[in-house]
RNA sequence: GGGGCCGUAGCUCAAUUGGUUAGAGUACCGGACUGUCGAUCCGGUGGUUGCGGGUUCGAGCCCCGUCGGCCUCGCCA
């Protein structure tokens, strides 16, 4: 531990001693130095945070990515040597020499670690001025953080920041965790090929150009799911890898291009020894990184649970707001547009926003009804605002028969002040409208304390989704998802009922990580492949070497895969990936800083045999 | 591919809703100051209002197009 960078909870950024870090250029680190240095001669090297110049005497702020330290440039430090600190400005990389001197009494800063001292500069060397920033990387909560195409364009200067730079280092501790956990699991490392065959996960594939096999393209891996499948067989029956993945969809806050995944494979498992490991992941992290409890096995929960009460596979499940079910209700209710959803077959369903009577005006329910329709595709948005005498106001109540209503209004169990949402639609659209409702009033509402942290599983996933468009089976996490045994006959008989041995991992409503028990068995997968409409000409061509594989004594197995930018987004509190990577790129996959994609030679493409149309 | 928000000084924002000289804070430059720590005080430089069209007597503001950033649906584990 000792000598080893560290978030600690409670504990401030600054507030670790990393021990010493001396070179020849440097004795100290700008973290490091406390009273007990009194009458040190040391040297700090960093840069120029903030300089105080009072004519006679210059404050400056010196920082590394280990603290901040004040070093005091005085007459006493020489003519010369104060003119030289007054002239430095921000982002300067400087050297300094001085003792180390007992503050002022009373003119101690309780905000710096190191502000019990200060350095008494008798030598500065300038190492490298800085052009003036376009932001600063110093000043925390001084001045509104500059725009993130800005930050983007100039990351050198966005990562110097401490806020950035503490998440960089939380990252790399999730991840050294993550390591040191799985080798003391026996887990063996391996890496996969960059360059790839296209994997069948449904993402559309950044390709690579042969240029020795001429119209002839790799691709990027989506996952290193095949690999890992064929290590199994291969009898390393505890695969591990820190994996970078690529997906060529459109980004959202919480994804990117490239992104970084804990892969892991095991053999002769069920999901339950697979979800036993990351329990035990899970509570190792909360434990090192926040300091945090955390109770396991952690909580589960069937996907069909999960649908009917929060509408969503990844349910934040922080506060309640579950979702409430009246289409038997709705039926002989009186209000047409529910009646004749329910008679179609459809869901009338909704949710109580607690206080959210008081909290939202017409004008906001109709904007949240625009929000819905927009996004979602739902037909409206019925409310009801219960009044103070409990009784509950609607434009549409008239039209309910009143003993009706009054028990749809009670299956809610509302208070006086709380709103309720109803939206009639298809079971899809409903989940998906009252889904997104429940989420965004659960944080305007301030239904739970964002910094508290919510873990659990949601298994039992189907094996198939129905492609309306094609009429056609797809599957719903990847074509080598195994059944569960008891539903195996229903793959011939009632596919959308059969579900999969697949778990997802949820923290605060985000999906965190997904794995399976995968197929072993050739024959399955074949059966598998023509639900999905892939025939077995296509399969050969495509995976062939699984199949091949599958024949030559599978064991079985099964894995997950963990996002890890998502992991240090949760951890650190942050709402934006971008945030958790060094090196990010836009939502159109640029980056603003190397301007990638760039256009290349002519002679380049020519020995590519590529032309590009336009 | 669809919907929305945004683009004004290096940076963060304003501009009485179409009105004549586009402001403030900060940064930067110069000056003052021996205990600050978001130092303070005085003075100063700094603008093709993203770009291109259009409407108008007049456009930062309205319209069309375009480029870029963000959020989101579709898409994507």
């Amino acid at each position: 531990m000792e000598g080893r960078a560290r978030v600690r909870p409670g504990a401030g950024f600054y507030s670790f001693c990393p021990g010493r870090i001396a070179t020849l250029l440097r004795t100290h680190t700008c973290g490091e130095l406390r009273s007990e240095d009194v009458g040190r001669e040391v040297t700090l090297c960093g840069w120029v945070d903030t300089n105080r110049d009072f004519g006679g005497s210059q404050f400056i702020d010196l920082r590394d990515r280990y603290g901040k330290t004040q070093v005091v440039f005085t007459p006493q430090s020489g003519a010369e040597t104060q003119a030289l600190a007054r002239s430095l400005r921000s982002e300067d990389v400087v050297s300094m020499t001085g003792t180390v001197a007992r503050r002022l009494e009373g003119k101690d800063n309780a905000k710096l670690a190191t502000g019990q001292i200060e350095v008494r500069g008798t030598g500065l060397k300038v190492l490298n001025k800085s052009l003036t920033p376009p932001f600063q990387s110093s000043a925390v909560g001084t001045q509104e953080l500059a725009g993130e195409d800005i930050r983007l364009t100039h990351r050198y200067l966005d990562l110097r920041r401490p806020e950035m730079q503490q998440t960089m280092l939380l990252r790399g501790q999730i991840v050294k965790t993550m390591r040191d956990y799985f080798d003391e699991l026996d887990f063996i490392d391996v890496e996969t090929p960059v360059l790839g065959r296209s994997t069948p996960e449904g993402a559309r594939d950044y390709l690579v150009p042969s240029r020795v096999h001429r119209g002839a393209f790799y691709a990027l891996p989506q996952s290193p799911q095949l690999y890992k499948q064929i290590l199994m067989i291969a009898g390393y029956d505890r695969y591990v890898q820190v994996a970078r993945c690529f997906r060529d969809e459109d980004l959202r806050a919480d994804r990117q291009p490239e992104f970084t995944q804990l892969d892991l494979e095991m053999s002769f498992v069920e999901a339950d020894d697979v979800m036993g490991v990351i329990d035990g992941l899970v509570s190792r992290i909360a434990r090192e990184v926040l300091g945090l409890k955390v109770n396991l096995p952690l909580p589960r929960m069937t996907y069909d649970e999960a649908m009917r009460r929060f509408g969503h596979d990844a349910p934040d499940l922080r506060f309640g707001m579950e979702l409430v079910d009246v289409t038997d209700l709705a039926k002989e209710c009186g209000f047409r547009v529910f009646q004749e959803t329910a008679a179609a077959g459809k869901f009338v369903r909704g949710l109580k926003a607690p206080g959210g009577g008081t909290r939202y005006s017409r004008k906001d329910i109709d904007l949240l009804t625009d929000w819905i329709r927009q996004d979602f595709g739902a037909s409206g948005l019925a409310f009801f605002r219960i009044e103070p005498d409990g009784s509950a106001f609607s434009p549409i109540a008239k039209n309910f028969q009143p003993a009706v209503l009054a028990e749809l209004v009670a299956h809610f169990d509302p208070q006086p002040g709380d709103l309720l949402l109803l939206v009639a639609d298809t079971w899809e659209v409903s989940c998906k409208a009252l889904y997104g409702l429940r989420k965004r009033l659960g944080a305007e509402l301030k239904l739970y304390d964002p910094k508290t942290m919510h873990f659990s599983w949601i298994v039992e996933f189907p094996m198939f989704a129905h492609d309306a468009e094609e009429n056609c089976w797809a599957a719903m996490h990847h074509p080598f998802t195994a059944p569960r045994p008891q539903d195996q006959e229903l793959l011939a008989t009632d596919p959308g009922k059969c579900r999969a041995i697949a778990y997802d991992l949820v923290i605060n409503g985000s999906e965190a990580g997904g794995g399976t028990i995968r197929i072993h068995d050739s024959k399955l997968q074949q059966q598998v492949f023509d639900l999905l409409g892939i025939d077995e000409p296509t399969a050969r061509e495509r995976f062939g070497f699984l199949l091949d594989a599958l024949k030559y004594g599978a064991p079985p197995h099964g894995g997950i895969a963990l996002g890890i930018d998502r992991w240090v987004m949760l951890f650190a509190g942050l709402d934006n990936i971008r945030d958790c990577i060094a090196f990010p790129k836009t939502q159109k996959a640029a980056d603003m800083m190397t301007d990638a994609p760039g256009q290349v030679d002519a002679k380049q493409l020519k020995e590519l045999g590529i032309q590009i149309i336009r």
